[in-house]
DNA sequence: TCTGGGGTCCTAGGACCC
DNA sequence: TCTGGGGTCCTAGGACCC
C-alpha cells in the first residue's frame, strides 16, 4: 500500500447498454438489456433503467424478460464495444504510461507515473475528473465511475462508492476505517462459495475478517486465498499496476439451445471452434501446446479433457483433430449443452516464421487404418512411422490416431490421421533423446 | 428449458527425475 | 530393500472476474 492515493480505477457505467443507447437515440432513457437472447442466454449488461426492475448481469434472459418485458433485448455488437473501449484506453494511456486494462470497460491507471505536480487528494481528484470529462468527450457522452486510492484494492472499492458517473478518493490513512463496516463480498475474489464459507464461520464484515488469525484463514480458505484475504482485510495490497499482461490461453465455446446428442455434429462444432481458435492464435502471433476441450452435460456437470503436444500449434485443423480425439473419451449419451475448445501453454513465437512453411489445410477424408498391434497410443509419447518417416502421435481416440511427422527437434511436417487398423503405419520405438 | 463467453488463478494428485 | 524430499510437468476440477 502506498502512502499516496495514486492508483486510479475507471469503470465505465453499464458499458454495453450505454454504447447501444448512444448509437440508437430511441433507446435513450429506456431499459436496455444486452446479452444472449436465445433460450439459454444471460444478461451481460442492463442499463440503469432496466436495473430499476431488478435486472442484473448474469441473470438469465428468461428471468430478465419476466421482470422487464418492455425492455429492448439486444445481442452484443462487440466491434462497437471494442472500438469505444480503445478510445477510452487511449485517453488513459495518454494520461499515464502505466495502464492495466481489466476488460473492455475497466482499467487501472498508475497516477505515480502521470507526471502530476503532487499526489495530494485534491490534485488526484481534479485529475480524475479531467479524465472522466475526456472519456465522455471521446466516447460521445459515455460516463464512467472513478475510484482513487493507495492500492488497486482500495481504488476498485472506491469506484463502486459513487456510481454511476461519480468519483471517490480515499484519503491515505482512512482505508481501514472505510473497509471495516463493509460486507466481505466487496473484496475481489470473494464470490458465492467463499462468502458461504465465511458466513458459516460467522464472518460477515471486513471487521469480522480482521479478527481472524492468519492460520485460521488459511485453514478456512487454503493457502493462497487465506493469506491474500488476511492481507486485504487490513488494506495491505502492494500489487503493481502492470501494463501489457500476456495472454495465457485462447478459447471458444458455445451453449446450444437444445442438448446435443449426435457425435458427428459435436465433432463438427468442435472443428469449427478449433478453426476460430486457430485464427485468433495466428492473428496474435501465438501458438500453444495444450489443447483442452470443455463439455457441459445436460445436468450442468462440466468436464474438461486436455492433451499436451510435443510442440506448439496454431493450426485450426490440428487443434480440431486433438479436440475430437479428446471428445472420444467422454460419455455424452445424456446430451451436451456446451462444447468448447481452448489452447494454453502459449509460446509467443510463430512456427511459420521459424520454419517458413504453413501447414496445408487438409481435406476431411476417410481415415486410413493403423496396424492392429496396439489398441492405444499416447499423444506426445508414442512414435510411429509411415512412408513419411517417424512421427509423434498427436492425439488418440476411439480407433483413431493422429500423427504429426516431426519431433521436438525437427520442423513441423504434415499431420495425418489413421484408424487403428492401418497397415500403412507401423509403431516404432521411441528414439532416445540426446 | 434456471445457470453466457472470455478469461485468470489455485489446488491436488500422479509421473518422473535427481 | 526401504525410505524420502524437492522440483517440474501434466491433468482435472473449481472459484472467480467482467
Amino acid at each position: 500500500m502506498r502512502s499516496t492515493a495514486s492508483v486510479l480505477h475507471l469503470d465505465l457505467d453499464a458499458f454495453f447498454a450505454a454504447v447501444e443507447q448512444r448509437d440508437k437515440p430511441s433507446l435513450r432513457g429506456k431499459p436496455v438489456i444486452v446479452g444472449g437472447v436465445g433460450g439459454r442466454g444471460v444478461v451481460a449488461t442492463a442499463s440503469y433503467e432496466a436495473r430499476v426492475f431488478g435486472v442484473r448481469s448474469a441473470m438469465s434472459t428468461r428471468e430478465a424478460r419476466a421482470r422487464c418485458p418492455h425492455a429492448a433485448f439486444l445481442t452484443g455488437r462487440f466491434h462497437a464495444y471494442r472500438e469505444t473501449s480503445g478510445k477510452v484506453m487511449a485517453v488513459l494511456r495518454a494520461a499515464s504510461p502505466l495502464v492495466e486494462p481489466l476488460s473492455l470497460d475497466e482499467a487501472f491507471v498508475d497516477l505515480a507515473q502521470a507526471g502530476l505536480p503532487d499526489l495530494e487528494v485534491a490534485t488526484v481528484a481534479a485529475y480524475g475528473e479531467e479524465l472522466r470529462a475526456q472519456v465522455a468527450e471521446v466516447t460521445g457522452g459515455l460516463t464512467g465511475s472513478v475510484g482513487i486510492g493507495s492500492s488497486k484494492f482500495i481504488a476498485k472499492v472506491a469506484s463502486e462508492l459513487d456510481k454511476p458517473d461519480g468519483l471517490t478518493v480515499v484519503a491515505p490513512g482512512t482505508e481501514r476505517d472505510l473497509l471495516r463496516p463493509m460486507k466481505v463480498g466487496v473484496i475481489p475474489g470473494v464470490g458465492p462459495a467463499t462468502n458461504e464459507r465465511l458466513r458459516r464461520a460467522g464472518i460477515h464484515t471486513i471487521a469480522d475478517l480482521e479478527a481472524v488469525t492468519e492460520d485460521e484463514m488459511v485453514r478456512l480458505l487454503g493457502n493462497a486465498h487465506g493469506h491474500g484475504l488476511f492481507r486485504l482485510a487490513r488494506a495491505q495490497d502492494d500489487r503493481p499496476v502492470v501494463a501489457d499482461r500476456e495472454t495465457k490461453s485462447v478459447s471458444s465455446e458455445g451453449t446450444y439451445d437444445t442438448d446435443l446428442t449426435d457425435r458427428k455434429l459435436m465433432e463438427g462444432l468442435l472443428a469449427r471452434q478449433a478453426t476460430h481458435v486457430g485464427e485468433r492464435l495466428r492473428k496474435h502471433g501465438l501458438s500453444g501446446r495444450t489443447v483442452t476441450i470443455k463439455v457441459r452435460l445436460h445436468d450442468f456437470t462440466t468436464l474438461s479433457r486436455s492433451s499436451t503436444l510435443p510442440s506448439p500449434t496454431d493450426s485450426g485443423p490440428a487443434i480440431g483433430r486433438v479436440a475430437r480425439s479428446l471428445l472420444a473419451d467422454l460419455d455424452t449419451s445424456g446430451g451436451v449443452r456446451l462444447l468448447g475448445v481452448g489452447v494454453s501453454g502459449l509460446a509467443d513465437w510463430i512456427q511459420e516464421d521459424l520454419f517458413g512453411e504453413t501447414e496445408p489445410e487438409e481435406p476431411e477424408v476417410e481415415l486410413p487404418a493403423l496396424p492392429s498391434t496396439r489398441r492405444s497410443y499416447s499423444p506426445g509419447m508414442d512414435v510411429v512411422h509411415d512412408e513419411m518417416g517417424p512421427g509423434w502421435v498427436w492425439g488418440s481416440g476411439k480407433g483413431v490416431v493422429t500423427v504429426r511427422f516431426e519431433t521436438a527437434r525437427t520442423p513441423p511436417g504434415p499431420v495425418r490421421s489413421y484408424s487403428v487398423d492401418d497397415p500403412a503405419l507401423a509403431p516404432a520405438p521411441v528414439p532416445t533423446e540426446g
